[in-house]
DNA sequence: TTTTAGCAATCAGAGATTGAGAGTGCTAAC
DNA sequence: GTTAGCACTCTCAATCTCTGATTGCTAAAA
């Protein structure tokens, strides 16, 4: 069932007003404000049928109208106007990605802070686990009398693990021969083949330990919930809606812990998912996320968690726009005249 | 001027129990349950005599007394008992250390998440920065086909950092004999040497471009106050003196932004630091922290951020097992038969 | 001199009451 | 189908009152 022209307008309205200022919108200050040519018992008339239709409620019998999740997701699919970045929201991206980026943690961490930057919300960025990734060497390196580093890389990012524990009567020579046959053996499988069993299955014996050891680090790199970065999860009190200290509570309890948040944004894994009011453990909050490519380092997700009453179009077009950046990055870095 | 053994029984009486119940402890009170054999009017008189003093303050005439931040000093220095971990908190602390640490960032972290679970408080954990690190060995490992790794082994820690832009006409031996030269040339020098430019005068043509990314590489290391992890901050919601919002938030927005964390922490460099109330960005707080050495892995710090109304007694004994736990584990993975 | 009992005085906090203001739904006219 | 007008409902803030907690002071007792 379609909505009408009007009610369309109207419903948008409710909407950027409920959004900029977070009050109940009455049927004056929609005339007043978004639709002049309309009179107020019009509007009201409009505003009950849309109350019926599940767009809209009202806190109490004498106040205005509030969106419902219903009516975002309305707003999101088809009302919305993105809206693009101004220059200086523009320069703050710059600023964060024209740097030496030092691995992809630092990547991961300073895409999560301008998000939430930009947006004045709470942001989260992770990559994603690495079970998918293709082994495309193993180098493993002595770098202390008993202690080496394994280092495995993936086609989409790098593993580097120091153990411990290396008898002082192997040289350089042993590891690297011990690395060129852990790459015959490893590279073209997937992280999850390997971790499961599915490789090693005649005895190496000379290079059993190492063998092990290599399993042992990437069990340990498996669904790994704790690579997720939380930036400012303190702007959400900030919120008027977290204004009630018992919500606040709740929510900051999940996105500290990461066990809890885990779930709530490893379901989707869409282009872009915007999720509104379907998490139990965040009532009356959206999820914002999108993929984001970061070339050789890998692929990851970032986005934001707020309000419900969150800008839409700023967010989708932050999160635009810093893909497009990490990409401009990726590119600006290859070209480098700081080559070695 | 020493306080006499009465009034120091009842000062130890109201920080009791202050800190248990974070009310306003009244004379009767006290008497019913710290010092039945003193009466209600004598109590009250030392009581005045203690807010003369400066250690008490009331918040409002007909209410009992409340500590003032000289009380907690007297009771951390003087009155205070150090109590002992239950054996169901020791268990947690070996739960978090028995198992193989990935590196030291991960060590880190599960240093900062055990504390805040034993004593539900949030809490902090940071590696001391790297300036004064000395050198000890360089490797450059190529890993594809134009990217190098980078690792930079000193006595305390160990930098893995991936550089891309190499040419890809240089092979495996080339990095080796650039490795050895540069641990020729850098091994036995401080990071603050190598960054400020006292170290590589002489132009060494052949490996110029080595150096520079090595340079460039420790001076993003230096002051890295991104390195500070800190887990349960929302647990600091639970203190009823954050129930007033505008402190939450205040609370919360430090706590957030590692910028202001990081004056607040790395201030105290001793073994064992108590700041109470000392901290403007924080007040009616008291700031915890004690040296951990996690032996070649680095020397870090970690504590606890709360109310002044803390269980002080518990808070030392867990950062006390928790170095101790951390030296077993260390000395443990080194009779490890893993080895390699 | 120190301690204690008793009592008037003080003040916060919880409820109850009130009035103003906001906004609606309905009805009847346009 | 749209609009003006009005009675009705309900929240919110302000005000008041009452109760209970706790003190400091005074004067008597130890």
């Amino acid at each position: 069932m379609a909505l009408s022209d009007r009610k369309e307008r109207i419903l948008k309205a409710v909407v950027d007003s409920y959004i900029e200022s977070c009050e109940p919108i009455s049927s004056s200050e929609i005339r007043d404000k978004y639709l002049p040519e309309l009179s107020g018992a019009t509007i009201r008339n409009e505003l009950a049928s849309l109350e019926d239709m599940g767009y809209l409620t009202q806190p109490h019998v004498s106040s205005g109208r509030v969106p419902t999740a219903d009516a975002y997701r309305l707003y999101v699919d088809k009302l919305m106007h993105k809206r693009k970045l101004t220059k200086s929201e523009i320069g703050v991206v710059k600023k964060y990605f024209n740097r030496k980026m030092r691995d992809i943690d630092d990547m991961v961490k300073s895409t999560a802070k301008v998000i939430s930057e930009i947006t004045n919300l709470t942001s989260v960025a992770y990559m994603d686990d690495i079970r998918d990734d293709v082994i495309t060497n193993i180098k493993i390196v002595k770098i202390m009398p008993t202690t080496a580093l394994f280092i495995i890389v993936t086609d989409r990012s790098i593993i580097k693990d120091t153990t411990a524990n290396v008898a002082e009567e192997l040289e350089d020579e042993y590891f690297d021969s011990a690395s060129k046959f852990a790459t015959s053996i490893f590279s073209g499988k997937r992280i999850s083949q390997v971790t499961s069993g599915k490789v090693v299955k005649e005895v190496h014996r000379e290079y059993k330990r190492i063998f092990d050891a290599i399993i042992a680090i990437l069990k340990s790199y498996e669904a790994n919930d704790s690579d997720i970065t939380v930036e400012g999860s303190s702007k959400i009190l900030e919120q008027p809606e977290f204004n009630d200290l018992e919500k606040a509570k709740a929510m900051l309890a999940v996105l500290d812990s990461k066990e809890k948040l885990y779930p709530v944004l490893k379901s989707g894994n869409m282009e872009l998912s915007v999720k509104i009011g379907e998490e139990e453990s965040m009532p009356d909050c959206a999820i914002v996320t999108a993929t984001i490519d970061l070339g050789d380092a890998g692929v990851g997700s970032a986005g934001v968690i707020g309000p419900m009453r969150m800008d839409y179009g700023k967010v989708i077009s932050v999160l635009d726009c810093i893909g497009k950046a990490i990409g401009a990055f990726d590119r600006s870095d290859e070209n480098d005249d700081d080559m070695i």
